[in-house]
DNA sequence: TATAAAAGTTAGACTAGTCTAACAAATATA
DNA sequence: TATATTTGTTAGACTAGTCTAACTTTTATA
């Protein structure tokens, strides 16, 4: 049996290493940065995490989630996302309500009742921002990804992969302040050089070049009225 | 803001409080009993709860609830009972089930949770127990209670008070393992005496006498299928 | 009513999770 | 590559909640 905050813990690193698929290890400091605790805390909790097998860890090294540990991880994540449909769903919350709810919800322990809710939901595959919803059997649903290029003018999306990893685009990704996660929305697209006017997060239109546009891979989000 | 630990305590004392309306003070030993602790640990949290004025509380005194103590204490009532009603009646979940899960769901703060969620559930009075849930004001919905001579054959009903608080009735009540609480089912009514086969909890149905059945209070049970 | 039993308290210890301050290792850079 | 910076660890301390063992107060009873 896990406390909340060890789970806690497991499911910040799952986290991160979704940030960052092809190196999906985390630092001590990235993970007490994440969990909002001091770095000395973190590594006292990595050494009993590593005890019980749930993380790979030695003094100095990068932190990678075990089998085991990404199993528990995803178990939470599951319950956090299926409570966040539910509230989304049933209760009426809001889309930026429901976060700081499920973060408590999804600590409850019952099997029955997380299979039970899934149930009760339809098996909803994505929870209200759009993220997959990991199966009974840990299994993720495959996000629906396109192009920027692919979305129409008044659709909104989330940055979900870059297809040129060249340090040019990142670079100017970075000055753009685009990462994995930020929401994009198309106002317009210019027929005459395929470029568009899209808004970054919360931030004024700009325009950016269609080239831009085949770089990046985008999930559309089912408009969401926040 | 209230630890788990500490609602927990407030909660045991209403429940203790409830179980004798008329004397709903408390003992350490009592407390310690109820939440499987040791009497010491009882007794360095009502200190803690008497600082935070949740309690009245003095050393080898008995232990009251303060009115925001109570306040406290029904809150989390509220919350278990409506997550009950929940559970059993949106997740299928069977009458012996749905204690445990809601011992959790207790402690998830968040007003609008609680209150959505009785909205939700179309405002129920009463838990899948037959417990009263009480309103978001405070208030108890009223147990609609009658003389166990009121019950017919084949109702079941739960013991609520007794009329008859004599010592030689409470003892034989004691003798037949009947206390607040405790389900009864009504098998036979016998029309000679007015006498009754009742089963009490799980055991063997017997015989109990007219003058039985006049002096205890129960309320019906909406019949439920364990 | 004196004493035994029951009820309750205190003192000291332990664990989980956190912190600060000082130190050590790894990495970046001049 | 030598040094400065960043990153991570260790040691020691604190709080909440728990325990055991010894002690004190209250209550029941002989």
């Amino acid at each position: 049996m896990l406390s909340h905050t060890e789970e806690n813990y497991l499911k910040a690193l799952l986290k991160l290493s979704f940030q960052n698929e092809e190196k999906p290890e985390a630092g001590t400091n990235e993970m007490a940065a994440y969990l909002g605790v001091k770095p000395a805390t973190a590594t006292d909790m990595l050494k009993k995490l590593k005890e019980k097998e749930l993380v790979t860890y030695k003094k100095y090294g990068k932190i990678l989630l075990t089998e085991l540990g990404r199993a528990k991880g995803i178990a939470i994540l599951r319950k956090h996302r299926l409570w966040e449909t539910f509230l989304y769903e049933k209760l009426d919350f809001s889309w930026d309500e429901v976060h700081e709810v499920a973060e408590q919800l999804e600590h409850i322990q019952s099997p029955k009742l997380v299979n039970k809710l899934e149930e009760f939901l339809d098996f909803p595959e994505f929870d209200p921002h759009g993220d997959p919803i990991p199966r009974a059997n840990g299994e993720l649903p495959t996000v629906d990804k396109v192009l920027l290029t692919d979305v129409k003018a008044g659709e909104s999306c989330q940055v979900v992969a870059v297809k040129d990893t060249s340090t040019v685009f990142l670079q100017y990704l970075e000055k753009l302040q685009v990462t994995i996660g930020t929401l994009v929305k198309v106002m317009e697209v210019v027929d005459f050089d395929g470029s568009m006017n899209i808004q970054i997060a919360s931030s004024d239109p700009r325009n950016v070049s269609m080239k831009f546009a085949e770089s990046l891979f985008v999930k559309k989000k089912t408009s969401v009225t926040v």
